[in-house]
DNA sequence: GAATGTGGTATCCAGCCGGTTACCAGAGAC
DNA sequence: GTCTCTGGTAACCGGCTGGATACCACATTC
């Protein structure tokens, strides 16, 4: 026999499930928080870390790359001094927006319940199946 | 001045933010395919396998366990021979279908486009921005 | 007795991801 | 001169995740 097959070092070819795809889009940490602080409008740099307290620059910044090149995001620098950039929502951003929609009203509902179960988060959720 | 004050060792408290507390219940890889292939009905362990050609039984399995402990999976044992095992999704798991079919129609949408274009997946993606 | 099909689990391990910290330039205020 | 404010980047690093592979019990079928 031959030289042992090599493993391919690309990935499989996407399969286009329109789910996957759409998520895709909302990869990485506090990615949808960023797409929804954006949906109220343009946002600068500064403001979006103080809307997202817990994010670090470093990730807020990789975030907003990513967002960009995807197409959802786009920035644009303002000539004030120091130099500020302001970041808003593409037309393919806006329009995910009613799923962001979607997703934020059944955590509204969710929360909701919480609080009527006297806030604790215990409700819908059953213990460890026995083995 | 005294001791130094020590990190907690804890979480901090959700901020019970209604986007992020849903989009944690699909937390993981291929739960929202595993939603997704449930939402039509229950189906046994080796079909989601079947399903979801390139998700492999220890991620299936784990992504079960985590779905039924969230409250959005049920399993029920079926004695035949060799025993089966029956997934479905329970009230809660339903209640997020709305969005993940949001979710999906933004999807069908952009493959559309992707295929008006010639297949290239580039049409929204802009070029890395000057340095 | 051997093979098959079911629904998993055990172990290993590489890669990625994101948190932390330090650092930067340039302009303006003091 | 030095401090501040902006919007970042560089380097380090530990943890988690998920892919690959091997393995299992049990009942039925051949």
């Amino acid at each position: 026999m031959g030289l042992p097959l090599r493993k391919s070092r690309v990935a499989a070819p996407p399969p286009a499930c329109p789910l996957t795809e759409t998520l895709a889009l909302l990869r990485g940490a506090w990615a949808p928080n960023v797409v929804w602080y954006l949906s109220a409008g343009p946002r600068r740099f500064g403001e979006l870390r103080h809307d997202i307290p817990r994010i670090s620059a470093r990730v807020l910044s990789a975030r907003l790359r990513e967002l960009e090149t995807r197409g959802l995001v786009m920035r644009r620098l303002l000539d004030t001094s120091p130099p500020s950039a302001e970041y808003s929502l593409t037309e393919l951003g806006r329009e995910l927006l009613p799923a962001i929609e979607a997703l934020a009203s059944v955590g509204r509902k969710l929360i909701q319940q919480w609080e009527k179960n006297g806030g604790t988060h215990a409700s819908p959720r059953r213990k460890a199946r026995a083995r």
